[in-house]
DNA sequence: TTCATGGTTCGATCCTCGTCGAAGCATTCC
DNA sequence: GGAATGCTTCGACGAGGATCGAACCATGAA
């Protein structure tokens, strides 16, 4: 019923969350595998291997099998301008669609990012850690990692290193960060900073909600700590 | 549950195919009103004006209201540039998603789209009748125009352009035609030339298809009234 | 005013599609 | 060879949403 090639086909590929999600998470270039991408978008690895599947049959990611793992990125440069300027649309109108009203400013001060910091803050931290020499820039697969300056800076804000080395996940990555348009840290790192921080009771998450309050003696800590520029 | 700026509305909000042919449609940059658009998408008016007022909440489109008639329009430039973007996308992967086999060579060649011709023959006629100064460009509201030499032209075809003045609707409108990515002829008289063409046996419908069969007669008539170049 | 036309709202129906549990392959490690 | 991990397929469930009939406003014409 449906006329010439499928711009209504591309557009429900897009128009689910979570393929939007996963869709957004290999906006950085990276090779994610199946599992990071179902963490990514919140969902289970079967469905997101539904997903998948269904990106793939549009066209839009390519899958590397590398050993037990399968690789998805976006199947091309075309498929990255296309996410850009549906953003850059939902960026621009964004604005016009805020009915939660006070809620918003918060959720772009700090919110939560499935398991790490995002927002304002978020953005702050990742800038301060990579403008101080303390990311190493490897941008093969796996993500960022931590300089010896870094680690020791990370240590110091409490954070057990080799605990997190056990763990599978990778210890750093870049998440791009909508509400700034600029990197955050997503990764086990980032997980375990927005741990510690909720410790200190530096910040607070609303139940049921996905805005991370920030207390007055978590902000001026954390500025100290991340000071930016 | 969902991160940044929908992306995903935007995207489902081009991936309903209604709401594709709506955009489609309005990707001429002219202003249509709700029944035309309904009769673009192939829908009743109380759907389409359902599909426009999500396009409108989501920022796709604005409506001028205008006497009893409300013309939209897509909201600005960068809404376009998002349609093309994905229309770009969907032809560059288009020939992957070929699951009906041969039969998509015939669709390509020749289809009805709504009520006219659309594919590779119908843009052959558009391009002949350009080429031959019978039409207009009158890039003002409501569609192309036929010049004198024009009208003796298809009069010579057996058409009654008398009677088809009559009709509320535009003579000519240019559609784009996604196979070709070049225009063909809708309006009263792409209308009008389907029907005349199907009365001498040039063409045939398949029933319960879009795609139209051209006789060997036909196919050598229609070269032979509009030749290529 | 009355009638006709363009649009919208409401309600009911229907169906697609996202979701997850359970089971099934594949691969790699022990 | 197991055993564990990564991923996919199958099946069932449920919700969201597209669709249209009918009724309802608004505007313009007779």
């Amino acid at each position: 019923m449906k006329d010439g090639p499928d711009i209504a086909r591309i557009g429900s590929l897009i128009g689910d969350p979570a393929r939007a999600n996963i869709l957004s998470a290999l906006m950085s270039g990276k090779a994610l595998t199946a599992t990071e991408l179902a963490a990514e978008a919140g969902i289970t690895s079967q469905t997101a291997s539904s997903h998948l599947k269904k990106l793939m049959d549009g066209g839009l990611l390519t899958q590397a099998k590398q050993g037990r793992h399968r690789y998805f990125t976006l199947s091309g440069p075309e498929v990255g301008t296309v996410v850009e300027a549906v953003m850059g649309l939902a960026a621009g109108k964004g604005h016009l669609r805020t009915r939660t009203g006070p809620k918003d400013p918060a959720m772009r001060t700090a919110r939560v990012c499935y398991d790490h910091l995002a927002g304002d803050m978020a953005v702050r931290i990742f800038d301060s850690l990579q403008n101080r020499g303390f990311l190493t820039d490897s941008a093969d697969k796996g993500g960022l990692g931590l300089t010896e300056h870094g680690r020791r800076f990370v240590s110091g804000l409490g954070i057990d290193l080799d605990a997190l080395g056990l763990s599978r996940r990778p210890l750093c990555r870049a998440c791009l960060d909508w509400s700034e348009r600029r990197n955050h840290l997503a990764g086990s790192l980032g997980a375990a900073l927005l741990d510690r921080f909720q410790q200190q009771a530096w910040l607070r998450r609303q139940t049921g909600s996905r805005v991370v309050t920030v207390s007055p003696l978590g902000d001026a800590e954390l500025r100290k700590l991340f000071p930016a520029e």
